[in-house]
DNA sequence: CCGGTCAAGTGGCTCAGCCACTAGGCCACC
DNA sequence: GGTGGCCTAGTGGCTGAGCCACTTGACCGG
């Protein structure tokens, strides 16, 4: 079998850069919320045009793993630029029920002592996630980045500092069932509405209610996510 | 709560540009194999950067919607340019063990025809998938496209239409597992032995051989992907 | 302490252009 | 006849320079 004239394998120089931002990220341990160096410099550093960098970037962003916003870097998402195999995909499918049931418990809480520990501050953080949310959806968006903030939210009124790292070790699956919920039709709309008797709960200060609200709502995206078909309301 | 003064969601340009895409490939009634204009005439009608064009494409690209061969023009893959959900993804998943059946009695015959009806010409391509898939590992890679052209070329020396179109209606499918198996550490240059054993069996015209070297290596890529599958109901 | 201004850093996008490769037609030579 | 060389148009790959928009933080005056 003659091995000189044997076909050619092309690449393009995008995926080499690629190649090259996962290697760096693993070298010098960055992990979530690191800042990638500068678009200008990494091409300057790999001897590549600004314009490949770009497009490498563009295929990390599509994909989840990084987040560049205008004007002041980009960040890492993840700990890593590896996206993940369809194995642990499926692997972390497995055990979402788990997490949605550690989720129900945490967040119904959470909910409850925000009701009655919100900062007026807190309040409007919570507000500001919500009209986020409905002004991603006005515009053809999922609101997930509203949804998340949301949560974020609402966890940080609560002032439970254990509650809150319990939500930060689901918080990775949690985002996970997220992004797969919402894109459900009609789900971000049925999503909002069920957010907004959350705000309206805790702002009224009413607890009892703000806990039921939640578990509403979490319930559902387990329903959903499960694909069990029971039908929503 | 006030509208007006809502939290802005801003859209790179080049998702726009991925929207008119997918949106023109529905409205030309594109297929798979079709042409795609050519950057410069993107640019112009969308009235962007080449750049952004460019942009949009890689994006396609890594999704493996679209194939850009230089000098040669952009094709599509499918019929559509919108990403499988992971519902679906899943829910194939689960049909997975009958397509992985199916293939082996589909492909056990093939191998069995070609060792008695190939041509030397057919048999040289059967080579020249060999030699590309070994090239594509030596480079680092999984061997993908080679193991893709090396089933085809086997099933074009059955001379069997009847088979290949029962072929062609689980090739997609077929194609998932390839990438998945391929990825397992150690597959590809295992799954290369296999594949050369087939080969020399049809070079030598072992119909029988050629059968049960197939079955062999469908077994074992069936195994690799149903070891990481357990049904979740 | 608040608010405003300013400059540096950085991503978003464009423009113009060169190079490399493909495909198809043409033609001379065997 | 057809094989191989050659040319040309079309097209993707990549670059470099540059402008704009946005973020951030420092500085300053009230």
């Amino acid at each position: 079998m003659s091995e000189a004239l044997r076909p050619m394998v092309k690449s393009r120089l995008y995926e080499q850069v690629l190649e090259r931002l996962r290697a760096y990220v693993g070298e010098a341990g960055l992990s979530a919320g690191d800042k990638l160096p500068a678009e200008r410099d990494l091409a300057a550093s790999l001897g590549v045009s600004r314009a490949s960098v770009k497009q490498a970037i563009v295929v990390l962003e599509v994909q989840g793993l990084v987040e560049a916003r205008h004007g002041g870097g980009t960040y890492l998402v993840r700990d890593t630029l590896d996206v993940e195999p369809v194995e642990q995909l499926v692997e972390r499918r497995k055990r979402l029920p788990e997490v949605l049931e550690a989720r129900e418990a945490l967040e119904t809480k959470l909910a409850e002592l925000a009701a009655e520990r919100r900062t007026d501050a807190e309040l409007e953080d919570i507000r500001r996630a919500l009209v986020l949310m409905e002004a991603e959806i006005a515009e053809g968006g999922f609101g997930v980045e509203g949804d998340r903030r949301f949560h974020a939210a609402v966890t940080a009124a609560a002032h439970s500092s254990l509650l809150a790292d319990f939500m930060k070790t689901i918080a990775g699956q949690i985002t996970e069932s997220r992004n797969e919920s919402l894109r459900q039709p009609g789900r971000p709309s049925r999503s909002l509405a069920q957010h907004t008797a959350i705000y309206e709960a805790i702002a009224a200060g009413d607890a009892r209610k703000a806990a039921s609200a939640m578990r509403k709502h979490v319930r559902t995206v387990a329903k959903v996510r499960l694909l069990t078909w029971v039908p929503e309301d």
